[in-house]
RNA sequence: GGUCCGGUAGCUCAGUUGGUAGAGCAAUGGACUGAAAAUCCAUGUGUCGCCGGUUCAAUCCCGGCUUGGACCA
């Protein structure tokens, strides 16, 4: 069986999943896209030493901050792990944030192979609309589904065309949207917004108290902060800060204020995309976790 | 006590030569297949500080009051 921990940030996934790896006899695995780089600790909320060893954990602190990691490589390394804790007749705990990355390890999402090398900067120079009326022209399909703006999107939807030969529509459309896996719960923790709000404000807090500065400071002297692995909330908002634009002050609000925009957003992601079966506190879904070991036994 | 400037959306403010108002941010809803903590889309009714006057019509003009700030005593 796989129970997949989800909600938005902040509410409490980390420790539920302990106390079910725990009393359920069951492994962790990570699904979160920032908790998998190493030396990005506090601002990622990841679990403590101590935490890390009451569970078996996986699929944390396993890859160089300099490296580009993408869902694929995830999709990868996930599966792995969940076949080899499946083999061992245990119940697979997967806990994290990452929507897609849960998505794309339990559902029949297929990346094909990549040619590299690719020349893309010819694309560089063009407005929006320019690439877009590009994209419909190459994969009238996809266009359909990605909103001109959406930059990002458009350019990689070309890019699929380029890299591999085929069409993103194409190869979605040779899926069937099925999980590849029996058996498999979402169990997403619901909290009222207002409360949700008061907590990420208060853990952005508790990082500044545990040493966050200090830090992203050594990283930032070490690292290059256009690695993906700085993109993320509660590092990318201190680069203002090195810069001398922000206050120290400005940069809390900032990061509080951005993992409250994202934690709306992750609950729009596991409202719509996976059937997730909602609680309203921690002890309900540990209840409801309990009686499906109890059903399936 | 006097002079000047301000009080408009949750916040910062714009605006209406008089016809009951709009930006940014926040907030809310949504999309999501190789950066996803990313990227993108949609949504603006608020006693226009209060009371009165002028006017067909006042948030806008006039008077008073109240309140914040600056300056002068």
């Amino acid at each position: 069986m796989i129970v997949v921990i989800c909600g938005p940030t902040a509410s409490g996934k980390s420790k539920l999943a302990i106390r079910l790896a725990q009393d359920f006899n069951g492994e962790i695995i990570n699904g979160d896209a920032f908790q998998v780089y190493k030396e990005l600790e506090i601002g990622t909320a990841k679990p403590t030493k101590d935490e890390l060893m009451m569970a078996t954990h996986h699929l944390f602190d396993y890859v160089e901050p300099t490296k580009n990691h993408s869902v694929m490589d995830y999709q990868v390394e996930a599966r792995k792990t969940i076949n080899e804790i499946l083999s061992r007749k245990k119940l697979v705990v997967i806990v994290g944030g990452t929507g897609l990355y849960q998505k794309a390890s339990l559902y029949d999402y297929t990346f094909t192979e990549e040619k590299e090398n690719v020349d893309l900067s010819d694309l560089a120079p063009l407005s929006n609309e320019e690439l877009y009326s590009y994209l419909v022209s190459l994969d009238e399909k996809a266009s359909l589904k990605i909103h001109p703006n959406n930059r990002k999107r458009v350019l990689r939807a070309i890019a699929i065309i380029r890299q591999t030969g085929c069409k993103k529509s194409e190869i979605e459309e040779a899926q069937e949207h099925k999980m590849i896996y029996e058996d498999v719960h979402f169990v997403g923790l619901n909290i009222n917004r207002e409360e949700l709000y008061k907590k990420i404000n208060d853990r952005v807090d508790s990082m500044f108290e545990e040493g966050l500065v200090e830090e992203v400071t050594s990283l930032y002297e070490k690292y290059d902060f256009n690695n993906n692995a700085f993109k993320g909330i509660g590092y990318k908002e201190f680069i203002p800060y090195f810069e001398g634009k922000n206050s120290l002050e400005e940069t809390k609000e900032l990061i509080k204020k951005n993992t409250r925009n994202y934690a709306k957003r992750q609950f729009t992601f596991f409202k719509h995309q996976m059937p997730t079966i909602w609680c309203d506190s921690i002890e309900e879904a540990y209840n409801y976790v309990k009686g499906l070991v109890n059903k399936d036994d």
